[in-house]
DNA sequence: TCAAATTTTTACCATTTGGTAAAGCAACGA
DNA sequence: TCGTTGCTTTACCAAATGGTAAAAATTTGA
C-alpha cells in the first residue's frame, strides 16, 4: 500500500495549500502552464520553493488540482437547468449565472480556456467522461422543450456553445474587451445584450 | 545609422523565414509563449536552432512578427463592413465570414486567443491604436443602421462581441467542441445556427 | 516537559533553454 | 580564379528552472 495512509490535513497544511492554489490561479492563468514558475507561485504564496513542494509533488501536481476543483464549480449551473422549470427562463437564468461567473472569477474562466486552448491535454478525461454525459442530458432536455413547443427550434448543442462563448468572451478576452470600452465595466451592457439576444432566439413563436 | 540596411530578401531568405513562421505558429498556438521553444520551432522548420537565430533576432521577435501579419489578416472582415449595404445581410455576412476564418484558420485564433488571455503583452498597442478606432467607426455604422430603422435596436458594442465570440468558439474551443460532439464537423450545424440566432436578433420588427 | 512528528530552510544539482562566437561552406560577381 | 557576401554548422555558455537531500526549527501530543 504505498498511497492512501493520509491523515486529516493539520490547519497549516490546509492554510498552505490554500495559500498555494490561490497564487497558483494568478500565475497559470495569467502566464499560462508552460510560462508559469514555481518561483513565481512560492513568492506569490509567500512560501519558499522547497516549502511549496513539501505540500505538492510538483508543478503538474498543482496545476491538476486547481483544474479538479474548478471544474466542479464550473459544471453546476449546467446541472441546475431544471426540466420542469419554464423553458426560456431557465436558460436565460443558466445565461445570467455564466456571465456572472465570467464577471467575478475571470482567473478562473482562464485557466480552463488556456487549458482548453492547447489541447486540453489534462482534462479530455474529463470532457469525454463527465462532461459529455451531462452535455447530451441536457441536449436532450433542450430538444424535449422544443418538440413540446415551449422553446423556439434550435439546436442544443450549439445553443449551449453560444451560451459558453458570449459569457465566457467578458472574461477570457476581458483585457480586450476592456481596451476597446475604455474600461467602463461591461456588466450592466452584456447582461441586458445576452438577455435581449437570447430571448429572442428562444421564445417560441405561436404562444 | 545602425538600421535601415535592409536589402530585398534573397529567395533562399524568403522560404526559410516562411519555414521558421509556419513552424512557430504551430508551436506557439499550442503550447503558448511560454511554453514554446526555439528548439520545438527549429525542429519543425528543419533548421538547427543558430540557423533559426540568423533569420530572427530570438523568440520574442518571431512571436510578434507572426501577430503583426495576423492581425491585417484578422482586421479585414470588419473593415469591409459597408454602410450602404443591407444592414442584416452586412452583419450576417460578416459572422459567416468570421466563421469560415475560425474553422479554416484554427491555429491563428489561438494565437491570437492566446495572446489576449494573457493580458495582451505584446498587443496592447495595436488594441488601443489600430483596433479601437476601427471598432468605434463601425459601432457608429451599426448606431446608424438602428437609428434608420434598418437594424433592430442592439448594443453595438455587444453584438460585435457576440459575433466575434461565438464565432471564434469553434476555433479557440474547437478541442472541446470535437469532444463534445464526437468529431462530426461542427461547421454546417454552427453556420446555421449561428445565422438563425443573428437574424432574429438583428431582422427589424417593423417591415 | 520532552520526544516524536511536522514544517521550514539552506545548500545544492541536473536539465533545459535562449542565445552567442566563430569557423566552415556555398554562391555569386568580376 | 578569387574574393566578397550570404548561409549553416559546431561548439559553447550563462541563466533559469524543476526538483532533491538533509539539517534546522517549530509544533504537537503524551
Amino acid at each position: 500500500m504505498t498511497d492512501v495512509p493520509e491523515k486529516k490535513p493539520s490547519r497549516i497544511q490546509t492554510r498552505n495549500r490554500r495559500l498555494i492554489l490561490d497564487s497558483a490561479l494568478d500565475v497559470f492563468s495569467r502566464d499560462g502552464f508552460g510560462g508559469a514558475t514555481l518561483d513565481a507561485i512560492a513568492k506569490g504564496a509567500g512560501l519558499s520553493k522547497p516549502n511549496l513542494l513539501y505540500y505538492f509533488e510538483g508543478k503538474t501536481e498543482i496545476y491538476v488540482t486547481l483544474l479538479s476543483q474548478l471544474l466542479e464549480t464550473w459544471l453546476d449551473p449546467l446541472i441546475e437547468l431544471d426540466p420542469d422549470g419554464d423553458p426560456v427562463e431557465e436558460l436565460l437564468g443558466y445565461v445570467r449565472h455564466k456571465l456572472d461567473m465570467a464577471l467575478e472569477l475571470p482567473a478562473e474562466s482562464k485557466l480552463f480556456a488556456g487549458e482548453i486552448l492547447q489541447g486540453a491535454p489534462v482534462i479530455a478525461g474529463y470532457l469525454k467522461d463527465d462532461l459529455k454525459p451531462l452535455f447530451e442530458r441536457k441536449c436532450v432536455v433542450i430538444q424535449d422543450w422544443i418538440d413540446t413547443g415551449r422553446l423556439a427550434p434550435v439546436d442544443p448543442a450549439h445553443l449551449i456553445f453560444s451560451i459558453w462563448s458570449t459569457t465566457q468572451h467578458y472574461a477570457d478576452f476581458g483585457t480586450q474587451v476592456s481596451a476597446l470600452l475604455d474600461d467602463k465595466s461591461p456588466a450592466k451592457g452584456a447582461h441586458n445584450h445576452l438577455e435581449q439576444m437570447f430571448r429572442r432566439l428562444l421564445a417560441p413563436v405561436n404562444q
